[in-house]
RNA sequence: GGAGAGAUGGCAGAGUGGUCGAAUGCACCGGUCUUGAAAACCGGCAGGGGUUUGUAGCCCCUCUAGGGUUCAAAUCCCUAUCUCUCCA
């Protein structure tokens, strides 16, 4: 959410910077609806304040044992009046919220202008995609001839876009996990935690997938209570930033605790509505993915280079893993919602002669904090502050395992296990 | 499964209709004292929002959440959630 000081004081500059990155911000109903809200809100409090002091000249009055009769039939018509406009304000408010939640973050200056995809820019590459004097597969028939994905089986378990691992391939899935984790927690500083993968409505609002995105949710039902009565459902989330970066909601911490680093491995679920036939084939889109998240809490002088700091620990899984990969810059019309800056990592897949994104990072700013009252305090100063949030894939498992089969097949279609991770593997070198 | 009790500021804990956004204690911050520290003493110490050029002033809202009664609600009523105790 944005500062509401912007579309009070400033809205035609938000506008453009809003339309920057594809979205219209329609200035005329904004405006008119802030007009009203100010006359209403200014209208309604006059009210409450007098009230407020009618009722204490009562109450004064009745101590003293006067007669209060006089003062009772003095303010007799004010609850009428003051529930009106108290309604006529709370519906404009209202209005103004709905509209507030669905205005994406504005764009860091440092971000490229552009509407899609193809106007990203690349910052770097790393490593050199290898050459095959053989004919490489991709990592289904990979995964298939290895015996290690199962396709069929997950359709059947479930349906499409779930998949079953088996044997080595899924030990290595769990190999990547560890390895990840480890490395945030003992090289990079960040706090392993463990979270609910269940979330409540505040958390989705808080992050931003509510109001806009919740048909790319799976929601669950509400439990039934004793009295027969459907309690409110929670949502599976679609990223462990939703838990982790919830875990500060409502919170004010200390200057001296900031930064805060957190990362979590937590299965990701998604319903992909709208992304009929896209990647329909393999790991790439699945409803159900597993994903090391890393989530930072930060003072807002602090976010852009911990932006910075945080894409280099995803990509120094990519590195130790030995994958090629490439590092773009989101321009404006292709960043995600909250987000005011994102660089995706995009790792190099030999058998799609292409990069594909494993990872997303974004420095959220104040966005999600303003939602969440996500705060901390200076060192001695009395009004707390927002904070700035960041997260990023460190990274996704499945399209890691993806590009490991991949980048480390053999002629004979073995898969070379990456030096990094045969520990996590029994000291395995080789699935066959 | 049955029967009760409770949810108040960072924590503990008073407050059962009328200057209560809320006593008191602890913690914390500032000061006095001290060579320094401790102790003692003095002072400060909730968040959100509106208005405004204003981090000034004034005002509004918030005592788990949502409804209700009332001129007036932390306090009364209803509902939900959560916690605790006892019995089986």
């Amino acid at each position: 959410m944005l500062d509401s000081k912007l579309l009070r004081q400033d809205i035609e500059q938000t506008a453009a910077r809003l339309a920057a990155r594809g979205y219209e911000l329609d200035t005329a109903t904004v405006s008119a609806l802030e007009e009203k809200r100010k006359t209403l809100q200014v209208k309604t409090q006059e009210l409450q304040s007098e009230r407020n002091s009618r009722s204490k000249a009562i109450g004064q009055a009745k101590a003293k044992g006067e007669d209060a009769q006089p003062l009772l039939d003095a303010v007799s018509s004010l609850g009428a009046e003051l529930d009106s406009v108290k309604a006529e304000q709370d519906a404009i408010l209202e209005e103004l919220k709905q509209i507030s939640l669905a205005i994406p973050n504005l764009p860091d200056e440092s971000v490229p202008a552009g509407a899609d995809e193809s106007e990203n820019v690349e910052i770097s590459t790393w490593g050199e995609p290898k050459k095959y004097d053989f004919e490489v597969k991709d990592h289904v028939d990979l995964g298939q001839d290895l015996n290690g994905l199962d396709f069929e089986m997950g359709v059947k378990i479930t349906g499409s876009r779930f998949t079953v691992m088996r044997g080595a391939t899924a030990r290595m899935h769990r190999a990547l996990v560890q390895f990840m984790l480890d490395t945030h927690t003992d090289k990079n500083g960040y706090t392993e935690m463990y979270v609910p993968y269940l979330v409540n409505r505040d958390s989705l609002y808080g992050t931003g997938q509510l109001p806009k995105f919740a048909e790319d949710l799976f929601h669950t039902k509400g439990l039934v209570n004793d009295d027969g009565e459907e309690q409110e459902g929670f949502s599976l989330i679609p990223t462990a930033e939703v838990p982790l970066t919830n875990s500060a909601r409502d919170e004010i911490y200390d200057e001296k605790d900031l930064p805060i680093r957190l990362t979590a491995h937590t299965p990701c679920f998604r319903s992909e509505a709208g992304s009929y036939g896209r990647d329909t084939r393999g790991l790439i889109r699945q409803h159900q993915f597993d994903k090391v998240e890393l989530v930072q809490l930060v003072k807002p002088e602090d976010s852009m280079q911990a932006l910075e700091e945080l894409t280099g620990h995803a990509e120094q899984i990519l590195q130790a893993l030995e994958l090629p990969y490439r590092k773009v810059i989101l321009c404006m019309g292709d960043m995600g919602f909250g987000s005011a800056k994102t660089y995706d990592l995009e790792v190099w897949l030999p058998a799609q002669d292409t990069y594909r994104e494993i990872s997303s990072c974004s420095n959220m700013h104040d966005f999600q904090a303003r939602r969440m009252q996500a705060r901390f305090r200076r060192e001695g100063e009395k009004k707390p502050e927002l904070l700035h949030t960041l997260n990023g894939s460190g990274l996704a498992v499945g399209r890691t395992l993806v590009a490991i089969l991949e980048n480390y097949q053999q002629a004979d279609g073995s898969v070379v296990v990456p030096e990094v991770l045969r520990p996590y593997m029994g000291g395995l070198e080789v699935i066959k």
